[in-house]
Parts: structure tokens; sequence; C-alpha cells
DNA sequence: GTCTATACACTGATAGAC
DNA sequence: GTCTATCAGTGTATAGAC
């Protein structure tokens, strides 16, 4: 009944839609959303215009899709950070390590640069400030944590939302810096983003 | 010979072109470069359409005369702090201060997001990155002063340049972090700027 | 012959420009 | 207000596996 062998023909859908993926990802992290024309996605990516809405509703789809990308690669690598066995402090410090080598060097690291772009330019895409409210719940997991590194006397004093904030803030702002200074990371160490949070004053 | 007193003419141009300027600042703000059609400008200021052009050649020449004044705008809290009479500590709080005051709680606020919104879809834009490049230069200054707090025991200790890095990346992450949560201005202090650069250890 | 991935010319809407 | 280019999205045809 089949035509094909659906197996075959599985691979073949996967293999399109990857390539689909990983074009879009590379134009929409450079030029945003609104920046960003199907045509340059169907060049970049070799595959015919018919083929990308074959595989992708809209434009708006493909982008969402990629944000639910970034999501998962965010959460995943601040999941794995916690599950790490230690002390609150440990856990931070693996955070710092496993985002610097996820944003900054890794295959994976257009998907914060999506980020961005989604943040910057979300408001005139309905509904995507929701989605990523709703997905991106695993920041919350931070100031728990550095309230508990505080009674340890590792992490610095202060309000422990303030702090998170900061972390973040220092994280996506050198997302930024990095799109323009390229070696970016080979200045910085995971160091720059837990000494934001370290306790460096004497009351140890 | 002018049909209209000289004077009143150029009041008039000046109205007219600070409504355009006003109306398109916050469109771009919000929307960024692509995501920003003339349109809205247009509708935002209440003038037609053709006036627009009398003013302005493109909705590129509209951006970068807005790039320009957040450069301006930047550039002059720079200098103001680093005028400060004091020691280079308290030049970096002072910068600190009205960073925080200009880009948080101002009128002016917007630059700093049109700003963002340049960094993030600057390459699509010929000759924006050189531009900002050019005339930015005064975030070079923050590095030598650094430099002078560190040896006076109140900076911590650090190559300068990554300092400085991280001390502007925690500036335009909060500003990132303000479009999605209004009222962050009152969480923080212009000290969670000047904390990033504090000798908080021992060996004061 | 049937089914599905793929291609591409086309359309209507809307953008920037003047 | 009008013009023209280009956008997102579609309708239809083809190629090839079974």
């Amino acid at each position: 009944m089949s035509p094909r062998g659906q197996e075959r023909n599985e691979k073949m859908r996967a293999i399109a839609k990857t390539k689909i993926t990983k074009a879009a990802l590379e134009v929409f992290a450079e030029y945003g959303y609104h920046g960003t024309t199907i045509k340059q996605i169907v060049q970049s990516s070799g595959v015919s215009k018919g083929l990308v809405y074959h595989y992708f509703p809209s434009k708006e789809r493909i982008f969402f899709h990629l944000i639910e990308l970034a999501l998962e690669v965010s959460k995943k690598a601040w999941i794995k950070s916690l599950d790490t066995p230690g002390t609150a402090w440990q856990k931070i410090e693996k955070l710092s390590q496993i985002l610097f080598k996820t944003a900054f060097t890794d295959e994976n690291s257009l998907y914060f640069v999506v980020m961005l772009q989604a943040i910057t330019q979300g408001k005139s895409i309905p509904g995507l400030f929701e989605y990523i409210m709703m997905h991106g719940a695993h920041y919350g997991l931070l100031p728990p944590l550095i309230h508990k590194a505080q009674k340890s006397g590792e992490a610095r004093q202060g309000d422990p939302d303030v702090l998170s904030s900061t972390y973040l803030a220092v994280f996506q702002g050198y997302t930024l810096l990095l799109l323009h200074d390229k070696d970016l990371h080979t200045k910085i160490t995971p160091e720059t983003f837990t000494d934001v949070l370290r306790n460096r004053g004497r009351n140890k």
C-alpha cells in the first residue's frame, strides 16, 4: 500500500526538515525575524520554496520551532547543571561552565542568538512572549539556589532575585557582545559569570 | 521673497522633524528596524508620508539619525561622569549613577533600546556597524579607569578589558531585561553595576 | 497506477519611495 | 496618493519509489 518504504520515507522527511531548520537558524540569527525572508532560507538551505511550505505552514511557525528548540537547549543546560551532585554553590559553578560552553563555543550557540532576536523583536510576533514565559520557567530555579549558597557563605549577600537577574544580564549581555567580537570567548571563562555571585568579602 | 518669516519657518521645520524623530524612536525601539514600517511612523507621528520623505531620504536614514542621537546621549553620559572631579573609582560610581538614570528612568531610555536593536539587526543595515564603532569610541575610556582604581585597591583584580566588557554586559543585559519587565528599575540601583567592578576582598 | 517529496510560476497584499 | 518591487503564501505539476 505504501508506495515507498515507510522507513526510508521518514528518513527523507527528517533530512529535509533538518536542512530547512539549520538554514533558518543561521539566517534568523543574523537578520532577525522581520529581516529574514523565506527566499533567504530557501537559498541558504538549497531546497525549494514549495518544500519549505510543505514542512512548515508559515514563516512564523518556522521561527516558533527554532525558539522551541532554543528553549530545549537552554533548559537541558540548566537541568544538567542542577542535577550535578554537590552543594548549591557547586551547582552554580557547573551552570556557568555549561552555559559558557553551550552558548559560546558550541554548535548550539546560534540558538542563544535567536533567543536574543526573539526578546528584542518578540512584540511584533503574537504569542511569542507568552510562549517564552511559559517554557522558560527553568530560569526561576536560580534564586533559591543563590539563597542556599548565601547561607553557606559562598554566594554574596543581596536579594537573590536581583542577583539572579544580574547573572542572567551578564550572560545575555555577553551573548550580545559576542555578535560583533567573534573571539570574545577566548578572553572570558565560566568564572566571569560565577564571579558575579561569589562572596569575595571577609565574612566567609 | 520669503512668504513666511524665516524664523517661523525654521521653527516649523524643527517641530515637524522632532515629531517624526520622536515617533520613529518609539516605533523602532518596539519593533526593530525591519519590523517597523514607514506607515507606522507616519501614523504614530501624525504627519503625512510625504512630509516624512521631505525630511528624511529613506527609512534607513531615519534609523541612522536615531543611532546618531543615541550615541550622543550615551557619549554625553560617559563624558559627564569622567569629568567629575575625584578619584577613578568615584568616576566609575558616577558613571553607574548616570547610566542608570539615563537608561532606566529617563525620557532618553528608548535610545538605549534602539541601540540594542542596532546591535542585533545591524548586519542587515550596510555601514551601521562601522558607524557605531567609529562614534562609540567613548567605551574605550573605561579600561584605563579600572586600571587606576585597581591600583588604589577599590576595583577588583583582573584584566581591565574583560572587566570593562563585563560591566557593559551587565548594563546591556539589564536593558534587555527591561524590555519585558517595566518596573525592573525599582528593583536595582546604580550599585548593581558598580558592584561588578568593586573590590570586596580583604586585601584593601 | 498510486502516493509523496519536491519544484516553481503565480497571486494578492503591502512595503518603501517619491 | 501613486508607483513599483518584493514579500509571504499557494496551486499545480512532476519525478520517482513501490
